[in-house]
RNA sequence: GUCCCCAUCGUCUAGCCUGGCCCAGGACACCGGCCUUUCACGCCGGCGACAGGGGUUCAAAUCCCCUUGGGGACGCCA
């Protein structure tokens, strides 16, 4: 079971890996030209209906993937959020499964966002998760030269040109579209510039971008998405792109481009926001004479209103980090993040790591959006209850030695931790997290609701106190009684003291419950919990008799 | 506004491509029962959806069209 598995143990340089040596960016080979297999010609409007948009399904016995290579590319901004966490996975798991490799990327060209702690923080929501990655961390901003040396390539090949249109003249067309209800594209003002003309303009330093050319001649970018199907983007919908700003810095589109080329990644899976930026990257690719990798688009995560989900107007909530400080365990997240947006074709929604991977396939992914159903006003879930279930379900089930590590980690936090329960209290220890665990949500309930195990100054419960203390005062004469009794018990055993109890109960003439509850809520502080003498039992004579004598200061500390 | 994508229980989803086995299956949540000293676990049962309208067909959740709703993209952000 994998529930705990380990902590990914690659060490990741948290340097920039720009030394390593990037040879062949691209194959210098195959230009793209005419033959290229994503362009066809115009249909025209009208004729047929449009093609049902029916995706490949895996063919039986095909054969393995060759070459596998995926990539997740954060741009930092703070933490790992669960959507990207999501991406990650899916790219995880798809490497995983066809023997390829993942390589972490690290969009860092925006330098006010890429501070080191922010970056950090990716790499940890990644590793808590236990994604690990084959190849990086790379940088972005460490291939700004190649960047820039494939846009003048474009430039040189005419794949794009330089535009001396400002900012303020666009900002202004643009407006004037919107103002008049038209859409706006760039105009090609600088498009139809002579090439020799422009040329001068450049070497006389004025200030330009660089746009790419989009085709004029009738056609569009066909591609088949792994997810989304046939998706078809007429040329006449695309404008020429900037790809390097008036500062000579190359832009997104370009860059992601060119380090995917380089990074010779064969599937590109990422959210469908980035849907819109495909038909455009396909033609960079194709400008540059690469081979087009294969696209996967996966539906987003929306909030209950159906926005996407974002860190400025979620906060913490959609942070990886926040569900390892409330106690979850990497891999319920990870499979609770895996089914929003996938289904394995069966009935199963839990899964070991390797069952995961084996189940895992593209062509499942489902094309709807999904919503992360959390309810920040919920007293009874703090997340999506199924997120929870998921880690509930993992903590009950898991082996018990797997867990031991990690409520070790929560009782040290909290100051519970004694050595012993490592040494010669360690089957005690076992015991008793088997015991209590049925009941708990997360990681966090041990050393909460759980205290009363592994420490001596817990509270009582309100509820447990009101239900099951203040509705008998008169157990605050009773139990220091039956206390002694159990004191004076040879053996200790869940059949003894529940013995004593029934014969205590008897003699008083009350119902056991009463007395069962009642110690209950002296000797554990909570309303509910296991059966109460497999609770004596763990907790042992002496804390439980020493407990029960102390009954009236209990009922003293609430009428205070 | 323009372009694109999506649409099954409250939520996550199966079924859709290859129409009949679906008066729609599973999970979570919720409700009830069993178990029981409590609560949970477990088990059993219940509530609960094909967005609407037109077609096509002997037959439509499944194919086609329209409407509506939701989402995304439209930057010298990534």
């Amino acid at each position: 079971m994998p529930a705990n598995w380990p902590r990914t143990s690659r060490p990741t340089s948290r340097k920039p890996t720009a030394t390593r040596t990037s040879t062949r960016p691209w194959p210098a080979s195959a230009r793209a030209g005419s033959l290229d297999p994503y362009t066809v010609p115009d249909r025209g409007r009208g004729g047929e209906p449009r093609p049902r948009r029916a995706r490949p399904r895996p063919q039986e016995g095909r054969p393995p993937m060759s070459d596998v290579r995926v990539r997740f590319p954060p741009s930092p901004t703070g933490y790992l959020h669960i959507g990207s966490a999501r991406t990650a996975l899916y790219n995880w798991l798809f490497a995983r499964k066809h023997g390829g490799k993942l390589v972490l990327r690290i969009e860092d060209t925006d330098a006010e966002r890429s501070t080191e702690a922010s970056i950090r923080g990716i790499i940890e929501g990644l590793e808590w998760l236990g994604i690990d990655w084959d190849e990086g961390p790379y940088f972005q901003t460490a291939f700004r030269d190649e960047h820039v040396a494939a846009a003048r390539r474009l430039v040189a090949e005419g794949h794009a040109y330089p535009c001396f249109c400002t900012k303020e003249e666009l900002d202004a067309r643009r407006e004037a579209a919107r103002a008049a209800k038209g859409d706006y594209r760039y105009d090609g003002t600088c498009r139809r510039l002579a090439p020799d003309e422009a040329a001068a303009r450049v070497a006389r330093g004025e200030p330009h971008v660089i746009r790419f050319r989009v085709p004029d001649e009738a056609g569009s970018v066909v591609f088949e998405d792994k997810v989304y199907g046939r998706l078809e983007k007429a040329y006449a919908d695309l404008e020429d792109f900037v790809i390097v700003r008036s500062d000579g810095s190359p832009l997104y589109l370009l860059s992601n481009v060119v380090d995917d080329v380089r990074d010779r990644i064969s599937h590109v899976i990422r959210g469908q926001d980035g849907l819109a930026n495909t038909p455009r990257q396909i033609l960079i690719y194709r400008a540059l004479g690469a081979p087009i990798p294969v696209f996967a688009h996966m539906p987003l995560t929306l909030d209950p209103q159906k926005a996407k989900i974002s860190k400025r107007k979620h906060g913490e909530i959609v942070a990886v980090q926040f569900y390892r400080d409330n106690g979850f365990l990497p891999w319920a997240l990870c499979n609770f993040l895996v089914l929003l947006g996938w289904s394995p074709g069966d009935d199963r929604e839990l899964f070991t790591r390797e069952e995961l991977i084996q189940a895992f396939s593209l062509e499942r992914i489902n094309r709807a959006n999904s919503v992360f159903n959390y309810n920040k006003n919920d007293p009874k879930f703090f997340t999506d209850p199924k997120a929870l279930a998921v880690n509930a379900h993992y903590l009950r089930t898991m082996p018990v030695e797997d867990l031991a590590g990690l409520v070790e980690a929560e009782l040290r936090a909290e100051g519970l931790w004694d050595d012993a329960y490592a040494g010669e209290r360690r089957d005690w220890f076992l015991r008793t997290l088997d015991l209590i665990r049925s009941r708990f949500h997360t990681l966090k309930d041990f050393p909460r609701a759980g205290r009363a195990y592994f420490a001596d100054d817990y509270a009582i419960e309100d509820r447990a106190y009101k239900k099951n203390l203040a509705k008998h005062p008169d157990l605050a004469g009773w139990l220091p009684r039956l206390a002694d009794r159990l004191a004076g018990l040879a053996a200790f055993t869940p059949e003894a003291t529940e013995a004593a109890i029934r014969a205590y109960a008897e003699g008083l003439g009350v119902k056991p419950g009463v007395l069962i509850n009642g110690v209950r809520a002296v000797v554990t502080g909570q309303l509910a919990g296991p059966g109460l003498f497999e609770v004596l039992d763990v907790l042992g004579q002496d804390r439980v008799v020493d407990r029960l004598r102390r009954t009236p200061e209990r009922f003293a500390e609430r009428s205070g």
